[in-house]
DNA sequence: TGTACATCAGTGAACGCGCGTTCACTGATGTAC
DNA sequence: TGTACATCAGTGAACGCGCGTTCACTGATGTAC
């Protein structure tokens, strides 16, 4: 993050703390009043802090949320690495995926939710992104072949003449067509349950999303 | 709405208009700023009137928002009528959903969206989802029969035990999962799709939305 | 048709609040000799 | 080890803003006789 392999000096040690518990608080800020009510001051009042005291450690509210984003884009890129560390499983990058969203839903809302108004993402997000895209296409990949190629469907083309975004990734169309589907499909059950939709219906999200996840992971 | 029959009175005219109007300039702030945003000020200053006027109109910016969801259910409840008026048809159901959605995303936000922290819906909307529900299980009710039921899933048996958000519809199970997954899917793509998340990847959502939508209309 | 009264839309001032952000300043912590 | 200086964390006051909401009031519109 700082200097590579440099020895931090205690004052360095010390932003670096206070810089995480304002991100804390911000998290905790969020997950009550969402990421359109976050507020530096009152992050500093809770801190125990005067307002003003926070732009020693960010330049203000924007590079806050910049921050909040890149992390849990790196969290979420982490919780894929490790779920696939022993072995590419579609079943287990969904169990994950899973798993993340419910620990701090707001955290997940706030990459796949709707957007902050007024705010974008900062460049270093679609290099995390990427790393997360080809964890997944590495999964789909290792799928068992379908019962013959079942015929190249009209998204197969277009996916064909669009596939910067799998970044180069040598991955066959029928993989590519699934890892979109699991993205697709998985943010679909999760947005509704994280936005409470199923709550008043006597559903249980967790089934829906298993159900989803499993017609994912066996062949057409 | 107001008495019914009753026969307007001038005033009473005024007052609906008024209104409408004040609506009109709500969803245009919601469009520019997210729903976060809504400020009933800001409308009084664009419609050329001073702040508290509103309060003639709305008991605060509460019932404002109400109505807007409230609205925004009954617009997608009569796409959804209009859409199967002539015989339920699954597919004709999904463009209408992906028309309606586009023709004004934050609207489409609005409901289907990271909700508005604080903000809880009306019971009006539970009667008006019921009705959007109907229509799409006539629809996937009137699907051609799987190739012989193609055997219960766990899902399966857990909808048995609770379709009461089904309201008493005599759909086959299969119908069931098959509304759950229209739901959820194109939900998965319209939701990502809005938030711009494909934006950067240059495929066309479009294409995705009929895939899924293809794949939910025609047989297992 | 005209007058007296009630209704109601809209105004302007005001209250209290919280926001992001700047600025000059104090006081503690670290560094150099 | 001690002194002189630089660095930097944190404060408090201030600016300007917009918010929701209340209140007393003016002036126009409708109603009753």
């Amino acid at each position: 993050m700082t200097e590579a392999g440099a020895t931090k000096t205690p004052r360095e040690r010390y932003r670096a703390q206070v810089r995480t518990e304002v991100k804390e608080h911000a998290w905790e800020q969020i997950a009550t009043a969402g990421a359109s009510a976050l507020s530096l001051n009152a992050i500093a009042k809770r801190m125990g802090m005067s307002g003003p005291a926070l732009y020693r450690y960010f330049a203000g509210r924007d590079e806050l949320i910049t921050e909040l984003v890149t992390d849990a884009y790196r969290s979420l890129a982490g919780t894929f690495r490790a779920a696939s560390g022993a072995g590419a499983d579609v079943a287990a990058l969904g169990h994950a995926l899973r798993g993340w969203a419910l620990e701090d839903p707001q955290r997940y809302l706030l990459i796949y939710g709707t957007p902050v108004p007024g705010y974008h993402a900062p460049d270093d997000v679609t290099a995390i992104s990427s790393e997360i895209m080809a964890t997944l296409l590495d999964a789909c990949a290792a799928l068992p072949r379908d019962s013959e190629d079942s015929a190249a469907t009209p998204l197969d083309a277009h996916l064909e003449d669009h596939r910067d975004w799998a970044d180069g990734h040598p991955a066959r169309p029928a993989a590519l067509r699934r890892a979109l589907a699991f993205w697709t499909r998985l943010h679909g059950v999760l947005s509704l349950e994280l936005s409470g939709h199923f709550t008043g219906m006597g559903i249980d999200p967790a089934q829906l999303f298993a159900a989803e996840l499993d017609a994912l992971s066996r062949p057409d």
